[in-house]
DNA sequence: GCAAAACCGACCGCTTCGGTAGGATTTAAG
DNA sequence: CTTAAATCCTACCGAAGCGGTCGGTTTTGC
């Protein structure tokens, strides 16, 4: 796998607040019960989302949780990696500011590292997948009357 | 991480015997000394490879291993597959023959999966990326005089 | 004051990861 | 025939992460 259910249930909250048009804040508990999620695991997720700036919260009766912005303006790839952490497809594939550097392996520099062109590869599909959608791509495909399955194609 | 090492191990050591021309076998003590990566590890990653029909083996003295097939007509996602298993972005998500099923949250069928989409996608960029790729070509690009690091790009 | 809610941190059983160890078997070379 | 090299096989092991659960504290609206 190469997501865990963190990454599951985190969209799926998301998309829940997100469904949710009003200003007015939601309650995990409502989160869970519509997504059948155990509460106080749904606690640890929304806390790294609100880390990350992707929600924010009220406290005490009545409180909850918002997006804190536009769904629109929401990508995939912030959600999963404030839920996953950095997300590479190997441990020794290190981005830095100025492109990437491999490796550990790499060593004596007097061959280029084996594996770099496919993992540079796979770095690029996964990305490009995660923050070409937005979270209100998947409100909208989830809707009751939502997007067809053509869409998923579309988009390619 | 996408991956764990199985597949950043198991990808060297295909590539290491992608390197040897001739026909005869390499030893995994070999390989082992030439990626610098423990011989009783990777005794456990070519047994994988060998029940996926991706290496032959010859045993006893001077025995070792060959390639299945040439370099070119092994793909990536072949290689991962058989190392780390089946991949898939997410535990629920599930590839039948006739498309794909979805999911042990999909409840009451009155409304579409919300991270259906998400996942379909990366699921297709991850597979694009893996199986468009050849061991012949990491052989080449880790070669002396290998292709540069613009082949990386060229080849999105 | 009470109840609802966000917050926080500790704990827990389970599986996987990365690796080691010890042997058994096969085979080529001397 | 013996020995060394190599594949093959099974069991084990510490560490870490996963998927939660629990108990409690704090904040806030009614």
């Amino acid at each position: 796998m190469l997501f865990s259910t963190k990454a599951e249930y985190g969209v799926r909250l998301m998309v829940e607040l997100g469904r949710q048009p009003g200003s007015a804040p939601i309650s995990l508990n409502t989160v869970a019960e519509a997504e059948r999620l155990p509460l106080s695991y749904l606690e640890h997720l929304v806390a790294k989302l609100r880390k990350a700036d992707l929600v924010t919260s009220t406290r005490g009766a009545h409180g909850g949780y918002r997006l804190a912005k536009p769904a629109e303006l929401i990508t995939m790839d912030a959600v999963v990696e404030a839920l996953e952490g950095q997300i590479a497809p190997m441990e020794c594939f290190h981005e830095t500011p100025e492109g990437k550097v491999l490796c550990s392996h790499e060593f004596d520099g007097d061959r280029a590292c084996s594996t770099k062109l496919l993992w540079t590869r796979v770095q690029g599909g996964v990305t490009k997948a995660l923050a070409g959608t937005t979270l209100a791509e998947l409100v909208e495909f989830s809707a009751p009357g939502g997007r067809t399955e053509a869409a998923i194609v579309n988009a390619a």
